[in-house]
DNA sequence: TGTACATCAGTGAACGCGCGTTCACTGATGTAC
DNA sequence: TGTACATCAGTGAACGCGCGTTCACTGATGTAC
C-alpha cells in the first residue's frame, strides 16, 4: 500500500488509498470552489478515477463532504491542543490560546470550516465531533473557576468565547476585517475579549 | 403600474415592475436553497415570466444576488435604526439594541443575512452600503465614550461587539445555540457581551 | 511453490436533468404630429 | 381626438455544458488447496 500522489494519474487499477485520496481531493476543491462548487467529477479528475469509482466509497456526494467535515472537526481539535500546550490549565492564556487556535484554523481552512460549521440537519456523527472540541473549551474554563463540574455559568462562559472567536472567524475569512495584518491582531485581539468576557458574575 | 403578487402567472406582456419582482423572487429562494441553490430560471418561474427576461434588467445572475444583497443591508439598518429608537444616544441601552437589531436580522433572514455578508470581490456598492450600517455603531460607541469624532478607541470598541454579534448571529442561523428559545434570550446575551466588552481602557 | 477461484475496487459509457445565456422575434406603450 | 411610429420589455426556442448517479463489465488481489 504504497504512498500516492492524489492529482497524479492512475497507473494501476486498483488506487490503493481511493477512499483517503477522494477525501483530499473533496477537501482541496471545497477550499478553492466552497461546498456548493465542489463537484463529484472534479474530485475524480483530481485523484484519477473514473466518476463511478467514488461509489464504492461514499453513499453520495454529501457522504464525500460529511467526511471532510469530520476530518476538518477533528483537525480542529488537534490545532487547538497545539496552540494550548504549555499554558497552565484554566489560566487565561490557556483559554485564549483555544480561541487562537480557532480562528487560526478557519483562516487557515476557510472553504473547510464552513462546511464544518454549516446546518448538516443529520450527520451525528459531525455533532459529536462538535462537542468533542467543544468539550475542550467547557473544561478549561471550568477549571478557571475551580469548578468540579460544568455548571450553568461555565456553559455560559463558554458560549460568550465560542460566539466571538466564532464571529471572528467569519469576519477574517470574509475579508471583513480591516486590520493590515489579521495574522499579527489576531491573537491580541482574541486575547482582549476572553479578558472582558470571562468573569465570575455571569 | 398597479401591483402584483410575485408569483401570480403574468396576464399581461409587460410586467408593470419586473425589476422589482425578481428581486424579491431571487431573495425568497436565497432563503429557501441559499445562495448556490438559487437559479435563474427559478426566479422567472415565481414571476412568471420567460428564462430570458432579467436580462433587460440584470447583467447576469450575479447581478440579481447583488440587488438583493443592497436591499438587504439597508434594511437591516433601518432594523437597526428600530431597535435603537427610544434609547438615550451613547447609551450601553442603544448600543446593546444595535446588535439585538443585527442578530435579529440574520435569524429573521439567514439566506440573505449569509449572502450580505459573503466575500463579494467586487462590488464596491455593497461595501458602502455595509459602510454606511457599521457606521451607526461607530457613531454611538463616539457618543458613548464622549468623544468628537471615530478615534481608534472607538475603532477598536465597535469592532469588539460587531465580532460578537457576528458570531451569534452565524450560530443562531446554524443552529448551534442550545438555548431553549433563542428568541427569547438572545437580547439577554448581547446585553452581556456590551457591557463586558465596552470599557474605556481599550 | 503453483493453480483455481471468489471478491470486489475499479472502468467507461450512458441516462436524464436543469442550468445560464443568446437570439431573432413580437407586441404593448407612450409620444409627436 | 386620432393616427403613425419609435422604443424596448417581454417571448420562446435553442445552445452547449457539466452535473450526480447507474449499469453491466473487467481485471487485480489474496486465499484455499
Amino acid at each position: 500500500m504504497s504512498t500516492r500522489e492524489t492529482s497524479r494519474p492512475r497507473e494501476q487499477y486498483h488506487h490503493g488509498d481511493l477512499r483517503t485520496a477522494l477525501v483530499a481531493a473533496t477537501r482541496q476543491l471545497v477550499e478553492e470552489k466552497g461546498q456548493d462548487g465542489f463537484s463529484v467529477s472534479d474530485a475524480c479528475r483530481l485523484a484519477g478515477v473514473s466518476t463511478a469509482a467514488p461509489y464504492r466509497h461514499f453513499s453520495d456526494r454529501n457522504a464525500m463532504l460529511e467526511a471532510v467535515a469530520l476530518d476538518a472537526m477533528a483537525e480542529m481539535a488537534d490545532q487547538m491542543d497545539a496552540d494550548m500546550a504549555g499554558h497552565e490549565p484554566g489560566s487565561p492564556d490557556a483559554i485564549a490560546a483555544l480561541g487562537t487556535g480557532y480562528v487560526r484554523f478557519a483562516t487557515a481552512n476557510p472553504g473547510t470550516f464552513r462546511l464544518a460549521f454549516a446546518a448538516h440537519d443529520d450527520s451525528e456523527k459531525l455533532e459529536e465531533a462538535g462537542h468533542r472540541c467543544y468539550g475542550r473549551v467547557l473544561d478549561q474554563i471550568r477549571m478557571h473557576f475551580g469548578d468540579s463540574e460544568i455548571t450553568d455559568r461555565v456553559r455560559h462562559q463558554a458560549f460568550l468565547l465560542w460566539t466571538f472567536v466564532h464571529g471572528l472567524s467569519f469576519l477574517s475569512i470574509d475579508g471583513k476585517t480591516d486590520f493590515a495584518n489579521m495574522q499579527d491582531q489576531m491573537p491580541q485581539v482574541v486575547r482582549t475579549a476572553t479578558e472582558r468576557l470571562l468573569v465570575k458574575g455571569g
